[in-house]
DNA sequence: TGTATCCGATACATCGATGTATCGAAAGAC
DNA sequence: GTCTTTCGATACATCGATGTATCGGATACA
């Protein structure tokens, strides 16, 4: 078993069984469901036997969110560089894209983040964990039209800064789910480039084009 | 096990069986998880035993389909009820709130229904028929919105009909994302009266009040 | 009410997953 | 290089879940 608070050496060896471990359970997260995985297959996939597993975790439930503070972080830090990227003033048509490009890249990993969801749903504990991230996220977010506020003119439909934040946030989610059906990134990325123009700019453009209706089913 | 395809006299005992094993699969589901959910589980919960589980169902996951088109489809009719109410003419803040009361109703449907997200989102032929259910929804909210294109005054920051009856799943599916995290559905309500009202509605009123921000945790 | 049919409880066989204890080998300290 | 500590493979014991086969009682229908 991981023991927790004992002074360990922690070894090279240690650390790269460890990374390895969750990079294969990522992948196998992400192809069967948490739900469906056992910790033999995780193990499998990684090129280690269980005595691997219960030496650098105590349950399928730790490595799980271990894995996903790791993944996260990541995709965090990377939406901060996005916004980072312009200047003072806010291009709102190129954060959008580049946000979304970060945001929408990876099916597994809205399969896995998804997975999360459903498991934080149901346990406070890990929910406050997952509500902290999210607030993270927002805060850029919201910073970052606050700091073009006087700039650009914006928002205006929303309330403040924050709201818009949380209205994004939303977006994001909602363009998530349609995504994790149909498969389709490029139209998912269109649709949330449209929704984030459409809650971000006061009514701007009139008639922008609609994505393509037709389901292009899993390619 | 449950035989496809054999003519059966339906008695009443039957389905009586199959409603109950039915409701309990949904409180479980709800409580614990559809991944951590046993056909005992279910059985006990119901008060049968595998026999009876058996005899209506050949797995757990034909169980789950059942039960997510059941609830779907009732939800789907309330849905369509809510919008049927007022005359010709969109009064857009009154739909909006009926839909809401609707859709947002029941954390426990919610659960079950991401449950059902995730596992749709594995296996290509369940996401179809899930993918059909959000498009009649969708083609209910086009509709009326189109319906009511000529009287009020409508959309045109997003494109037509279709594409706002599409944010508006968005939406919902955003804030639904949030309320499984926070537990707070008087919050999620006013999100999505906020953000509906924002997509539907030409830039209307501006200063709209933000809902509160503090995280009103777990009731 | 009699009887054929259906339903669901019980018992059983099996399988896979879990967690632990042990031990040889690898890695770090000197 | 040696020596100590740590890591991870292996073997084992156990448990819970699954699916099937069987049987007695309930139900429908005459």
């Amino acid at each position: 078993m991981a023991v927790e608070g004992v002074a360990r050496r922690v070894t090279r060896r240690r650390v790269r069984t460890r990374a390895n471990l969750l990079d294969a359970a990522f992948a196998v997260f992400a192809a069967k469901g948490f739900g469906r995985v056992s910790i033999e297959e995780v193990c499998e996939a990684a090129g280690y036997s269980r005595g691997a597993f219960y030496s650098n975790f105590a349950s399928l439930d730790e490595l799980f969110f271990a894995l996903y503070r790791q993944r996260a972080d990541l995709i965090a830090q990377q939406v901060a560089d996005a916004l980072a990227l312009d200047g003072p003033d806010l291009d709102v048509p190129a954060s959008v894209d580049r946000v979304g490009r970060v945001l929408l890249l990876d099916r597994d990993w809205l399969l896995v983040k998804t997975d999360f969801l459903v498991h934080a749903a149901r346990d406070p504990g890990v929910a406050q964990t997952l509500l902290e991230h999210r607030a993270r996220l927002r805060r850029a977010i919201a910073d970052r039209l606050a700091r073009a506020q006087g700039h650009t003119a914006l928002p205006a439909v929303l309330g403040d800064a924050d709201a818009a934040a949380h209205a994004v946030v939303a977006a994001y989610d909602g363009v998530t789910t349609q995504l994790l059906l149909d498969q389709d990134v490029e139209r998912a990325r269109a649709w949330l480039k449209q929704l984030l123009t459409a809650l971000l700019t006061d009514g701007g453009g009139t008639a922008r084009q609609t994505p393509d209706e037709s389901p292009t089913e899993s390619p």
